[in-house]
DNA sequence: GATGAATGAGGTTTCATTCAT
DNA sequence: CATGAATGAAACCTCATTCAT
């Protein structure tokens, strides 16, 4: 596994004299005592690491090695690995929910209007792959972290509202069919977004083909949009 | 050291013949010295154990507990624990296409025949959950299981195959459309499908909506049907 | 981890069926059923595994492995590993003093006997390394093992009575020194002959010399010669 | 020892200036929190360990019983069994080459200066068998170790410098012969050094006497020297 | 005689975490 | 704020050996 790869470069060298068990390091070039520095630098590092290996797999050793500070400043500062997981799964969730809300799709009519909030969704997936993996990772683990962080739940309202509003619109101009509420698409949507960054290895593997790679990635992206605009433009003119 | 190299030639041929009959042995107290057996309850344990704590998280030892062997008879059939992962692998991909070639849809028009494959599909996910659970850690592990299992590889054919004859008749019957192949539209109902399992949780929590529950559970299935269809009937007539 | 490279090897294919720790072959090939045979076989492959590996680091798999037996038949015939080893260091100590039985250099002069003796000895070191690592392996084991196999200590005699011969003829004529008795130059030829096979490697190494190869073997073939002559002719005359 | 060198430059100007004082540090419990002393302890031991039971006989779980440290602090010193023994090897032949490097003969002619550093070798080699108990058990792994470790590498040309300086001389005098250069005697002298120690206790047990006690070992002592001596004067007129 | 399956004890290594300064 | 040293518990894996047939 991967896990074995970035293992394997841990110990490199065995450095002559014995030096502890991950991280030594001789630095002390420039910036130090920088509290929200430290910190926000192991956030981050973290993210990547859980990311990477998963919640198991993840190495409290590892993270201090790619940080400039030590091991012991991550129970410092976060008290646990749990709790460092905790925090970059709120820290994740936060980012993503931010950028959702920069989305402007007010201008276009329903039709174009929910084509590009997918593909714009697609686009927005494929480049935060290590959010995906975090909530694969979370999935994985059956939602017991994140059950903990109740602030994660507050940011889901902008991302199906948006939605929500396009819908109403289309419904209304008689574009939309009726019996699909933002839920729905948000699924529809999701999911296929979702898919393919988070099994782009064994479905790539399985069918030889890159689902990220540009010929092919292109293609998706589009096709998606027809996916969505076709089912909610199907029997636009049935009320239920 | 050189042992390794002797060692490498340890395991060659063997297999006493006969294989998935069950019980041929001359198992008299029925209950030990059952090699078949043996091994397929660890592999059933362990899919089960692999499944819900991932790799990583998985302990052999708890794999142990739950079968009536020992931890050593674990690494006397598998040799190491990502062996027996592989093996997992392997046979809960077995399963699953097996399960797949059950499906039966040739007496339906394309329509429905396409329909009908993808409700069976979702049916076919929700109730195999650890093999979805298995392909999102395959996945966190960017797949790097799965490349050393090569059978797995062949058994994605049929997947699409009766899919890519459903297509050929919709498309010459006029009824689908001419830019959407056997792999695009597997490619479609599987992220759906594999969703609904993969994120429940995360989905589930953030939404207060259980996914795989009976009212919710079966609107997504005639959902997924209708997304589909809506999208293979739209622009038939156009050929390109 | 690295380790999982060579690991990885190991089992390679994993082959369908569990089979075992070490040693499954379907072989069932011509001769079978010979104890003698059989029980031969099992001690050659085990001087050879022993003398490679060690008495901690052979094992007994490994053994049964390179054996055209089971693991089981071992133990049928030699109980543990323990006494394997014994016999193993048994039938090495006899094999090699009857080697030494062969020489004979009674129509030599003594100068040119004990020269002739000392070179074959040489010779006769350099060709069973396996033996002469038994015997680093016993010293290892500071001689516990040795000591439980009465049987060796009746082999030296032979060795040393064709030096006691040669070196009392050589007193006789006036031309051998009269303070180094049979012991004594046995065990400066001895410690020569042992070191070139015994210490080859750190020797070789550190030297960046192979002391087993032919144009340094033949110059230190002879040196051993001149050593042992010129030291036994120097103060020849001096009756102490 | 090269760690010390590299240890000096790890604390840099930590160690309080004036060394070999005994205890200049802080410490004041004086029994742990002292990672040289620890790292240093655990090396000791080992080195015992090693040297007594091979290295797959060796077991990290008692040279950690011999220590005051746990395992756990063997591995954060030295990562590896493995390592540890690489270490362990590379400080053996440290120490034994500085000792090397404390003989003086300068002021002897050369027939004596060369049976002074045999004899010298001779004592040496009696004293330091933990040493040559390594060097067996590297030679039974075929060198494997040794070969990771290059700075043993240089450590060998101080043995052999002295000793090129002695026969230059004897040689210019006139006393030596001049087909043995400072290798060939390096080898003789050590072969018969290794010996009586490496082999004691197969050689012992075979002709029921211990090469190490005094009435035998002063008399080996000084057979080496006339072995030698006798060898490089012999033929000495001879210019080849 | 012969065999594949089974095993307990113990081996090496790794993990998240805390201590003393 | 910061740090290197230390650690107990548990992880994975291997070994010589024995059992049931």
């Amino acid at each position: 596994m991967d896990t074995a790869v970035v293992r394997g470069t841990r110990r490199a060298a065995a450095a002559p004299a014995g030096q502890g068990d991950g991280n030594a390091r001789g630095q002390s070039t420039g910036r130090k005592r920088d509290p929200e520095r430290t910190r926000a630098e192991i956030l981050k590092v973290s993210t990547g690491v859980f990311a990477a290996q998963g919640y198991s797999g993840a190495r409290v050793d590892e993270i201090a090695a790619l940080t400039r500070t030590t091991k012991r400043m991550i129970y410092y500062y976060f008290g646990s690995k749990e709790q460092l997981y905790l925090e970059v799964l709120k820290d994740a969730y936060g980012g993503i929910r931010a950028a959702e809300r920069e989305i402007q799709v007010g201008s276009l009519n329903p039709r174009d209007a929910v084509r590009r909030l997918a593909e714009l969704t697609y686009d927005h997936h494929a480049q935060h792959s290590d959010f995906i993996r975090l909530v694969m990772i979370e999935n994985i683990h059956r939602g017991v972290f994140i059950r903990q962080v109740e602030s994660i739940r507050d940011l889901v309202q902008p991302a199906v509202g948006l939605l929500e509003e396009i819908l109403k619109r289309g419904r209304a101009e008689g574009v939309f069919r009726h019996d699909a509420d933002a839920f729905d698409v948000h699924l529809v949507i999701s999911s296929y977004c979702v898919f393919q960054v988070a099994n782009q290895y064994t479905f790539g593997y399985l069918f030889g083909r890159d689902l990220q790679e540009p010929p092919l990635s292109d293609h998706l992206r589009s096709m998606l949009g027809d996916v969505v605009v076709a089912w909610l433009e199907t029997g636009a003119e049935i009320k239920n």
